[in-house]
DNA sequence: TCATTTTGTGAACACCGTTCACTTTGATGT
DNA sequence: ACATCAAAGTGAACGGTGTTCACAAAATGA
C-alpha cells in the first residue's frame, strides 16, 4: 500500500513536477480517498521528502559506482563530476525540488543530524573525497582547503544541474546553438571545474569537446 | 496604487518568500479586497514576474557598474562574478524564485523574444562580455568557446547563489566552520571559476582567501 | 461469534487564485 | 446643480489545495 502510494506519487512527480502533485491526485491514481493517504504518511511534505531522499540515494549510488572504478584519477574525477549532473538530470523535477524546499534556517541539533546523513550530504561527501584525493595525490593544488573547495565544486555542479532543470535546453536557449550536445556540455563544464583545481592545468587539449 | 501593491508584495516576498505571498495577504497589507488587485494586475504570476524582473534589473545594474569601472581586467572580472552572487543574495527568495518558476519548455518565438530581453539574460550577457574580453586580451585561454564558457561560468555562479539561497549558512552547514565569511567564500569561488579560464593560472597567491 | 483494532471514507475547515455581478465613487458634460 | 458614465472597489462564490475528524467497514484475534 505504502509502495503503491509512493509509486503513484513518483510517477506524477516525474511527469508534472511538484506543482502537479497533489494528495487528491495521488488518491485518484490509486483509487482511494485523499484521507486514506494520511494513514500512511503524516503529511504531503513527508511523502515528498521520501521521494527526494530516494532520488538522491540513486545519485549517490551512481556517483559511488564511478568513484570506485579502478581508473586513473583524472578520468575518475571527470566522470564523477559529470555523473553527478547527468544522474541529477534524469529527473530534473526531483532534483530542483530537492533543493527548492524551505530555506534551512533551522539549526537545531536534531535537524542538523538528520541533514548530516541525508543522501544529499552523502553525495557531497563523495565529492569531498575526490577533491581530497586529488590534493593528496598531487593532481590538485596542495594549498586548496579541501572542504571549502569541495563545496565550491558542488555549487558549480549544482548550478549547471539547476540551469538544465529550469531551462530544458539550457545551452542552446539563450544564444545560437552551441553545437554541443547536453552531455558534451556537461563534460565541458566538469572539465572547467577540474581545471580550476589542477596544479598544472595547462595541457594542450581543449577541454571536453568530445 | 499599482506602486502600493508592488511595495506590499515586495515586502512580503522578501520576508517570507513566494510561499508566504498570497493575493489575500497583499490585499490585507494595503487594506483592499483581494479582487481589487485584479484591476491592476492580470494574475499573481504577472505581479510576481514584475518583482523578479525588477530584482534582476538591480543585479544587472550592479554588475554593469562593476564592469564599467576602469580597473585592470583581472580584478574587474573577479568583482563582477562575485558581485553577481552578492547582489543575488541580497534577496535570496527573489533569486531562487526567479529560476524556480516553470520549466521553460515553451520555445515559441514570442516567448523566446520576451526571454531574450529579460534582465536575467542581459545580466548573462554581461558575463559573456567579460569572458570574451578575457579571451581577446589574452587573460583567458584563446581556445575557449566564448558563449559556452560564459554559460558554464554563469552556471557556477548560479549554483553558489542557489546554495546560499537554500542553505542560509551554506559553507558552514555541512562540515565544521570553514573560517571563511560568506563574502570570502564567494570570492574564493569566483577565483576558482576564473582560474579555470586563465591561460597561465599558476600564480603563487592562494585564491581569494582575503 | 463477539470484541478490538486496523483501514478507509465523507464531510468539513481554512487557505489558495480567480471571476463576476454588483455597489460605490468621482469626474465629466450640460 | 444635476444627470451620466466610466472607473474603482467589493462580497460572494467556484474550484482547487492540504489536513482533520467523527464515523463506517473490514479484517483480525479470542
Amino acid at each position: 500500500m505504502r509502495e503503491a502510494i509512493l509509486d503513484a506519487a513518483e510517477r506524477v512527480f516525474a511527469d508534472e513536477g511538484e506543482a502537479g502533485l497533489s494528495i487528491r491526485r495521488i488518491a485518484d491514481e490509486i483509487d482511494y480517498s485523499p484521507a486514506a493517504i494520511y494513514k500512511y504518511f503524516g503529511s504531503k511534505d513527508e511523502l515528498v521528502d521520501i521521494l527526494k531522499e530516494a532520488f538522491f540515494g540513486r545519485i549517490l549510488q551512481s556517483v559511488h559506482n564511478i568513484v570506485d572504478k579502478s581508473e586513473p584519477f583524472p578520468v575518475r574525477a571527470r566522470h564523477c563530476l559529470a555523473g553527478y549532473v547527468c544522474k541529477a538530470l534524469e529527473k530534473p523535477h526531483h532534483y530542483a525540488a530537492a533543493f527548492a524546499g524551505e530555506s534551512i534556517t533551522d539549526r537545531s541539533p536534531e535537524k542538523l543530524a538528520e541533514m548530516a546523513d541525508s543522501n544529499r550530504v552523502k553525495a557531497f561527501a563523495v565529492l569531498t573525497g575526490i577533491v581530497t584525493e586529488g590534493i593528496e595525490t598531487g593532481h590538485f593544488r596542495p594549498d586548496l582547503p579541501p572542504s571549502d573547495t569541495a563545496k565550491s565544486v558542488w555549487a558549480s555542479l549544482h548550478g549547471l544541474a539547476m540551469m538544465f532543470a529550469h531551462f530544458e535546453a539550457f545551452p542552446d536557449l539563450l544564444t545560437m546553438p552551441s553545437g554541443m550536445s547536453r552531455d558534451a556540455f556537461i563534460d565541458f563544464h566538469a572539465d572547467l571545474v577540474i581545471r580550476s583545481l589542477e596544479r598544472a592545468p595547462g595541457r594542450a587539449d581543449t577541454p571536453g569537446r568530445g
